[in-house]
DNA sequence: GAATTTCCATTCTTTTTGGTTATCGATCGA
DNA sequence: TCGATCGATAACCAAAAAGAATGGAAATTC
C-alpha cells in the first residue's frame, strides 16, 4: 500500500485509460499495468473491470478511489507542510528586543514578515540579561544583546551604539556645556540598575575610568522617563546614541568618545542551534544590519 | 514520501533508537539509517538529533512524528478496508425471497449474519418474475427464484418444491378425498396471477395436461389468504408443498405427482457477476442448501 | 587514561524492485 | 476481414533497497 501506487490508482481512476494516465503519470503503460496488479493483489480483489472501452470501476474499485484520493492529499500536504517547515517558511519564532534596537527592529520585522509571511512573531522587550536568560532556557529563539555574549551562545552583530550624554536645552547649569569634564556639578537622572544593567554598568565605567561620579539625584525605570527628565531640566544623563530617537526637542544629545564609549548590540541565539526558523531570522538580519554605526549624528536636533 | 518510509520514522520515533526500531520493523540497522536519510533528504531537514544517548526529535521531527502516525494509520485502515471488501466481509447485498424459500431464507439469512457480521442485508419479499426483473435492473443482488431461469442468470438450486394440493380438513364436500380427480366438483381458491405466476401457470398446466380444470371461485393476494380460505372451507388449492410451514391445523396438504409435479428454486444472479459479496453468499448457500426435497412430509399433522 | 561499549554512519555487495521496449491477444468498427 | 485500440505479458535493464562488515565518536568502566 504504497502512496506511489494508491497515486497511480486514483490517476487512472479518473482517466480510466491505461494508456492516458500512464502518460499523466510520466510512465509507460505496462508499468501502471503492473503496479494495479499489485494494489490488486495486495487486496485480494479487482478495482477495474477491464473492457474494449477502457476501464471500469468495480464496487471495491469506486470505494478505494475516494479512499486513496484523500490519502494521497494527505500524504502531498504532508510533505508539503514538512518542507515548509524544514525550509523555515513556517513556524513560530520569539524574538527579544532592547533599547538599543528599538530602532532596527521595525525594519527587520516588516522585512520578515514580507518574506516568511506564516511565521508566527512573538516579540518581548526587556533587557539584554533578561533575554539572556530567556535564551538558556529555551524561552526566546532570538534576542537582541548587548555583545559580546559568552560562548554559549553564536551570534552575529547588528548596530553599533555608544554612550552619549544627554543634556537638557532649557536648564540654566547644563547651558554651553560639552562634555562629561564639564559636569562635576551637574545632577544625573540614570536608568535604574535592573532594567538595563548592560548600560548602567558601562556608564559607571566609563565615568570611573576618567575620574568621573556622577552626581545621580534620581533613577527612573525606562529610557523614555530618563529622557523627559532631562528634559525637564531635572539632570543630565549617560544614554545610548541610539536614543535619539525617542529624544524630544528638549534634550541635546553628545556623544562620548574615547575608550568604552562604544559597544555592539548584536543578535543572539543558543549556539549550535540551526533552527531553520533563527536561521533565516538571521541570515535577513545580516542582510539587512546597519554594518556602519548609526549615521554619524550631527549631536542635537 | 512513501508510506513505508513514514512507517520506518513513526517507529525509530517511538523507540528513538536505530536498532530496536530497525529490529521492530524486521530490517537491518543501516537500512533504518538510510530510510531516515532519505525522509530527511525529502523534506530538507533532520528528524532527530542523533547523540550518544540514541536519537531525539527535532521540532520538524515532532511535528512529522504526529502527522506521519495519523497517514499511516490511515494507510493500515484503508488496506485493511479494502481487503475486506474485496474479500465480501462488509458492503451491502440485496436479497429476493418468494413463498417457496421461506423455509430456508431465515437459517441461511442467520449463518450469513453470523459469518459476515458487517455485511449489511437488505430483504424483499416477492414473486419470482419480479425479483429477475430486478436483478436485471441491477437493483437485486441474488434472488431466490423457481428455476429455470435464461442464461442472462448464473444460478444454483436450493429446494425442491412440489405442487400440493390444500383441502379443509372440516369441509364436508372434502372429506375422504385424496387425489386432484376427485376434485372435478369442489370450489378452489387460486393465487392472483400477478402474484406468483409461476406457481398458478405450474399448477394450470399440470392440471390441464390431466385433463382438469379447477373450478376457481376465489383469488386471494397472498399465500397466506389461500391457506386461510381453504382452513375455511371455502375451498381447495394448489399450493407449493412447502407451505406446509404455514398450514394451520385445518388444512390437509396432499402432494401432488407425477410430470409437472415438481420444480426447483434456486438462487440466481447476474451472469458473470463475481461480486465477493454474492459469491460468498452463494457459496454458503450452497453448503447449506437443501439438498433433498423437503423431508418427505407425512402428509399431514 | 586506555579499553570497552554503545550507537549511528559508511562502504561494499547482493537482491529486489520498478521501469522500458517489444510483442501478444482480444475486441470492436469500418 | 482488416485495422485500430487497449490492456497484458515477456524479456531485459537500471536503480533502489537491503544486508554484512566496518568505521568513528562519545560515554562508561576499570
Amino acid at each position: 500500500m504504497e502512496i506511489r501506487l494508491l497515486r497511480s490508482f486514483t490517476v487512472l481512476a479518473r482517466y480510466l485509460n491505461y494508456g492516458e494516465a500512464a502518460q499523466a503519470l510520466g510512465v509507460s503503460q505496462p508499468a501502471l499495468s503492473k503496479q494495479i496488479q499489485l494494489l490488486e493483489a495486495d487486496l485480494g480483489g479487482v478495482l477495474f473491470h477491464r473492457g474494449r472501452h477502457g476501464a471500469e470501476l468495480t464496487p471495491l474499485g469506486r470505494f478505494m478511489h475516494g479512499q486513496a484520493q484523500k490519502l494521497v492529499a494527505d500524504a502531498d500536504q504532508l510533505q508539503q507542510s514538512g518542507r515548509r517547515m524544514a525550509a523555515g517558511r513556517i513556524g513560530r519564532l520569539t524574538l527579544g528586543f532592547g533599547l538599543s534596537t528599538q530602532e532596527v527592529a521595525p525594519r527587520l520585522l516588516s522585512l520578515f514578515r514580507e518574506r516568511y509571511p506564516d511565521v508566527e512573531l512573538t516579540l518581548e522587550d526587556m533587557p539584554s540579561a533578561v533575554q539572556l536568560n530567556l535564551l538558556r532556557a529555551g524561552e526566546l529563539d532570538i534576542g537582541f544583546v548587548r555583545l559580546p555574549v559568552s560562548h554559549e551562545f553564536d551570534w552575529i552583530a547588528v548596530v553599533d551604539d555608544q554612550l552619549a550624554l544627554a543634556l537638557p536645552v532649557e536648564a540654566s547649569w547644563a547651558r554651553g556645556k560639552a562634555g562629561l569634564t564639564a559636569m562635576h556639578d551637574a545632577p544625573f537622572v540614570q536608568l535604574a540598575h535592573h532594567r538595563g544593567a548592560g548600560l548602567v554598568d558601562q556608564a559607571m565605567r566609563y565615568c570611573a575610568a576618567r575620574q568621573f561620579t556622577p552626581h545621580v539625584i534620581q533613577r527612573a525605570g525606562d529610557i523614555q522617563t530618563v529622557m523627559s527628565l532631562v528634559a525637564a531640566g531635572i539632570g543630565a544623563a549617560i544614554v545610548p546614541l541610539t536614543a535619539q530617537r525617542i529624544a524630544g526637542p528638549g534634550v541635546r544629545l553628545i556623544p562620548l568618545t574615547g575608550r568604552g564609549a562604544h559597544w555592539q548590540v548584536g543578535a543572539a541565539w543558543l549556539a549550535g542551534n540551526d533552527s531553520p526558523l533563527i536561521q533565516n531570522f538571521v541570515a535577513l538580519t545580516r542582510e539587512h544590519s546597519v554594518r556602519d554605526p548609526a549615521p554619524a549624528p550631527t549631536v542635537t536636533a
